[in-house]
DNA sequence: GTCTATAGGCAGATAGAC
DNA sequence: GTCTATCTGCCTATAGAC
């Protein structure tokens, strides 16, 4: 993990990314090491010399896709646009996620909660607590400079456009269609913009 | 299953019960026919006399939700509310299966929709399907009588409702938190009140 | 309709050689 | 860091007695 390697083939590296498609195609009850293995040609002794347990996993699975959600809420915050279109460009992560067939991996184990070790858990929990966080913040910036008009306080209405989004992605990937979830997406941000 | 039963004591209908329960709260890859048998105190080749395979019992499943939905809404229709109060009725029956500490059973196995078998996929989209065609129902109803006021297409609406609701649900149970639901909720139907 | 017994497979995980 | 081999336990499902 550590020195000169070449940082995106490394056998650790390669496990998070084909474990992170299937638990967001999957869920976290639906592989497993089997799975992982018989994908990167290695045995799953192998992926246990990386990962010790599939918590472990799990865990390192959810810091690695929160860390690189940060970095694109940063690259937003970065292109100093105006606060409709930063929503406009949160909404299109989750778009994008799901032009990969794939759901949310945090919405996704949001489901397994229930099933789930607690360390798993606390992640999920701060993963959608620093999303709301940030819209809040948009959203505030909005209602100052007058080109959002809120009905409820910034932190519902955040809470509201990440359950709204989380749950048009887990509606329209059975139907597999795009367009069910840009439509309800925007429907979601066009009752925020200022009349 | 037929005859004069006790009608809610049969085996059969409690396996159902319990499965039910296990769905929505853990998933479909979550239990296991062992955890039903022993909650009823019977043994596993039971239940395989009543539900001979796992996708049948869920078959069984969404079947069973499916009608006792249709159920609901045909007692909202019957009340004969108006389609602000229609609305509001039908995110209730949302609300009562958080309060339930559940999820929706076909927004649990719409997460796990890649994993399941194809009989199961089916029932899982004519549920949505269902959902969607009854509210588009009332929003027209709404629009026609002047008490709603849609932005986008009665369809479009409709859907953004259900999978509003469904997001809604997602998020807050693993922080089990009613009040968040019933917020996003209000949020999702005050956009759609008549000015 | 429920039981005992069991098949056959896959799960997560570990020991120890190389 | 990867392998072979193996453990233990659980999974869905079936056969056949009662």
């Amino acid at each position: 993990m550590a020195r000169a390697q070449a940082a995106n083939t490394d056998t650790a590296t390669r496990t998070l990314d084909v474990a992170e498609r299937l638990v967001q195609t999957r869920g976290f009850n639906g592989f497993s090491y089997a799975d992982i293995a018989a994908e990167l040609g290695v045995t799953k002794a192998s992926l246990h010399y990386h990962f010790a347990s599939k918590t472990e996993l799990g865990r390192a699975l959810i810091e690695r896709y929160a860390e690189r959600f940060r970095e694109r809420l940063g690259q937003i915050d970065a292109g100093g646009a105006a606060p409709p279109a930063k929503l406009a460009a949160y909404a299109d992560i989750y778009a994008s996620v799901l032009r990969d067939r794939r759901m949310c991996l945090c919405g996704m184990l949001a489901a397994e909660y229930e099933t789930l070790p607690e360390p798993i858990r606390e992640a999920i929990l701060r993963f959608f607590d620093e999303s709301e966080t940030w819209l809040a913040d948009v959203l505030e910036q909005g209602e100052a400079d007058g080109s959002l008009r809120l009905q409820g306080s910034a932190r519902d209405e955040g809470r509201a456009i990440v359950s709204g989004l989380e749950g048009a992605l887990l509606v329209a990937r059975p139907y597999a269609d795009v367009d069910r979830f840009e439509t309800a997406a925007a429907s979601l941000l066009k009752r925020l913009a200022a009349a």
